[in-house]
DNA sequence: AAGTTGGTCAACCGCCCTGGG
DNA sequence: ACCCAGGGCGGTTGACCAACT
């Protein structure tokens, strides 16, 4: 079943001759698209010599000369393969970077995703995505729609209680230049979660992020993002900023806790930006902030702190101190 | 050599949105 | 307010090819 703008032609289906090509590039090269649902017919006039008794026969033969296409054929072959501004070939590893940096934060929109690579379709980045970036992911662990580990998606599954934990797996990061983007699940409406690792980071001071290793002397390099408010929280692109936390005072590393808040034991928290960032048309706000944590509303109760996220992707990498004030409770992030 | 399987990607399908009548 | 056509987009299909059995 044709689309309504062709239905009541004869149309062509299936892949596009070198002829129908030729057509449908010269009409809109000398003409202009205009509108989709006359291009079919347009180009197999302008196919002749114009103005001539030929034009006329033509036109009296459609199944000659005429395009035999959907005017939505006609816009998807134009698109997709034969404008003169497409990229051919295959993707380069910043394009593949881009995309996935990308999806974590657009999901499925394909089209705008491939807005951020020049020359490519939105139907070439889906099919580079399905046939081989979420292969890649999964290898790594890494859940292809969520970005999550796989490992973190399983066990909150598996977990009963209204409060869950789950473990940062490392298991997945042995080799330190695919080191992959930790993100906590968006917190559902109806239930509350309590995430916390099992990990202790121990070489935090260690400002290379290959040799940031936990008790597993595996690598872990974390990126922590709030998905409730992802376009505000995004992003600290991995390979580009690593955050590294560990506390004496909680060895667990870090934790969120309900309704979003976050509960930290760092003394401090690291951000370290490896290169220039490459999303900031994503983003609205400074672009020398590629994004850090600034918490809000915390609470201390001897032995652990409890932030709120204020907002993040605020506050310019670097390496910040927490201070608190024991006088008045405030909490202040020095770099 | 023939059949099977799996990957790639161009093209189609169906849905949604928008603007005009 | 409603209908309709056109355009845009994401999901899916299927043709084609290469590797494998």
């Amino acid at each position: 079943m044709g689309h309504h703008c062709c239905s009541k032609q004869k149309v062509k289906r299936g892949l596009w001759s070198p002829e129908e090509d030729e057509k449908l590039i010269r009409h809109i090269t000398t003409h202009g698209h205009g509108c989709w649902s006359s291009v079919p017919k347009l180009a197999g006039m302008y196919s002749t010599s114009f103005f001539s008794f030929d034009m006329f026969i033509t036109a009296l033969l459609p199944s000659c000369s005429w395009l035999q296409r959907c005017g939505k054929s006609c816009r998807l072959r134009w698109i997709n393969y034969l404008r003169p501004d497409l990229k051919r070939g295959s993707f380069t590893e910043q394009e593949e970077r881009t995309i996935i940096d990308v999806h974590r934060i657009l999901g499925n929109r394909w089209a705008q995703i491939a807005k951020h690579l020049p020359g490519r379709t939105d139907n070439e980045v889906k099919n580079f995505w399905n046939s081989c970036i979420k292969k890649k992911l999964l290898a790594q662990g890494l859940d292809p729609n969520t970005h999550n580990l796989l490992s973190v998606a399983a066990h909150l599954n598996n977990t009963p209680h209204n409060t869950e934990v789950f473990s940062l797996s490392t298991s997945q990061c042995k080799d330190a230049s695919k080191t992959p983007l930790i993100t906590f699940p968006a917190l559902p409406a109806n239930r509350q979660r309590s995430y916390s690792t099992n990990s202790t980071l121990s070489a935090f001071e260690n400002q290379n992020p290959s040799s940031v290793m936990d008790q597993n002397s595996q690598s872990l390099i974390g990126l922590i993002t709030s998905q409730s408010s992802i376009e505000e929280t995004t992003l600290l692109p991995r390979e580009r900023t690593t955050l590294v936390s560990t506390s004496s005072m909680n060895p667990s590393g870090f934790g969120m806790l309900e309704d979003s808040s976050c509960m930290w034991g760092n003394s401090s928290v690291q951000l370290q930006q490896q290169e220039q960032p490459r999303l900031e048309k994503v983003f609205e706000g400074p672009t020398e902030l590629t994004g850090a944590l600034n918490m809000d509303k915390y609470s201390f109760d001897g032995s652990n702190f409890d932030f709120d996220f204020l907002d993040a992707a605020l506050l310019p990498c670097g390496v910040y101190n927490c201070n608190v004030n024991s006088m008045n409770g405030q909490l202040a992030w020095d770099s």
